[in-house]
DNA sequence: ATATATAGTATCGACTCGATACAATATAAA
DNA sequence: TTTATATTGTATCGAGTCGATACTATATAT
C-alpha cells in the first residue's frame, strides 16, 4: 500500500515540477527537457559532458538527444568542442548566455516558493526522503546514479590533499569533485 | 543552498520516473503521458472524470488533451459518455482492458523493487516527505490540489455516519471519499 | 433576447521520441 | 598489418506531444 502512495505522490511531483519547468523555459521559448539537459550539462564535469552522457542520463536514444543539443546550439546555448584524444566525442559546454539563462530560472519559482515556508529541518528531513529513494532506484534497477564525484567509490584523497580517480586514472581539481559523473559509483557502506 | 538541492533532487527523481513509465508503458504502446492520463482517470471521483479536469490536473490545453484522450479512447482503455445535466460535458471511464493494463503496470517495477528494500518507517518517512513538498507547493502557487475526497475541507461527515459535499452539495458514497476530485481544497489547520 | 462563459473538437506548426540507417573513429582479434 | 567489432555521433522518417488558434455547442448571466 506505501509503495502506491509513494509511486502517486511522485508522480503527481513530477507534474508539479514539469508544470514550473514548462513555465520557467517558456519565457525563453525552451521545453522542460531542453532546460533540464541544460542544467545537467551546467553541473557536470569533463567525463560527462557528452552527448552520450546525455543520453544515458535522460534513458533516451542519442538520436533523439542529437536533435535536441542541435535546438541549444542554434539557440547559442551550447557550444560543441571535439575531443583531443578520441576524434568521435564532442563536449559541450555552456555558454555565458545558457549560464545566465539557468540563474534567472533554475530552481524555479514554484520550487523556491515553496522551500521558503518551510523549516530547515523540513528541507532536511524531505531531501533525506528523496535522496533515499532515488538511491534505492537506482540500485534495486542497477541504473546509474549519476552522482557528485565527491560520494564515488573511485574517488580518493591523496596524502598531499588533492583527489584523484581511480576510475580514469586522473587527478582531479578541487571544484571537480563537487560535480556530477557519468561514472559515479556509490560507496559500499560495508566494511571492506 | 537546500532549495537547490531539492529542486536537483526532484528533478533527478523526475527523470527516473519518466524512464520508468516509458518502460512500463512501452510494453502495451503507451506513452507516459497516455499511462498517466489513465491511471488518474482510474483514481478520480465523478467530478474530476471529465476532458478539463484531466486539462487542470496535467497543466497543458485542452486541445492537448482532447487529443491524447482520443488515442486512449482508440486504444480502447476508456470510454466517453455524455453527462445527462450537462449536454458539454463528457465523462471518462476506463475500461475493463484499461483496468487490467494498470493493474499490471502501475505501481511500475522500479518502484516496487525500490520500495521492497526500504524499512516500512522510511517509507513513511518518504512518503510524509514527498506530501510536505507537495502541499508546499500547492499552497504557496496557488494550485490545484486534486486531493482524496476524505481530506478535503468541503467534506462534512453527517449524524448518521454518511458524507456530504458542501461545494457540490451532493451526498457522498463511502466509495468516493478515497478517490481524487478536482475541487479538492486542504482543510485549514487553524482554528475556525 | 442577448452577451458572455464554458466544454469540447479540429487543425497547424514546432518539438519529442524511437527506430533505422549511416559515417567516422577506436579497439580487439587474427 | 589487416580485419572485424564496438562506440560516438548525425540524418531521416513516422507517431505522438504540445501550444495556439479557430470553431461548435451548450450553459449561464444580464
Amino acid at each position: 500500500m506505501n509503495t502506491s502512495n509513494i509511486y502517486n505522490s511522485v508522480e503527481r511531483l513530477s507534474e508539479l515540477l514539469k508544470v514550473s519547468a514548462r513555465q520557467a523555459g517558456a519565457i525563453y521559448g525552451l521545453q522542460p527537457v531542453q532546460l533540464e539537459i541544460l542544467h545537467y550539462l551546467s553541473q557536470c564535469n569533463q567525463f560527462s559532458d557528452t552527448p552520450m552522457a546525455v543520453t544515458e542520463y535522460l534513458g533516451q536514444t542519442k538520436g533523439t538527444v542529437s536533435q535536441t543539443l542541435k535546438v541549444l546550439e542554434t539557440k547559442a546555448l551550447i557550444t560543441k568542442h571535439a575531443d583531443e584524444n578520441d576524434k568521435r566525442t564532442a563536449h559541450l559546454k555552456v555558454t555565458a548566455k545558457g549560464k545566465q539563462l539557468l540563474q534567472t530560472t533554475i530552481p524555479t519559482e514554484m520550487f523556491v516558493n515553496a522551500c521558503e515556508v518551510l523549516s530547515e529541518q523540513q528541507q532536511i528531513e524531505i531531501e533525506q526522503g528523496l535522496h533515499t529513494l532515488i538511491t534505492g532506484l537506482i540500485k534495486t534497477n542497477n541504473m546509474k546514479s549519476f552522482g557528485i564525484c565527491s560520494s564515488c567509490r573511485y574517488n580518493s584523497k591523496l596524502s598531499d590533499g588533492t583527489y584523484f580517480c581511480n576510475l580514469v586514472k586522473q587527478p582531479l581539481e578541487n571544484t571537480d569533485i563537487q560535480l556530477i559523473c557519468r561514472e559515479h559509483e556509490v560507496e559500499n557502506k560495508e566494511p571492506t
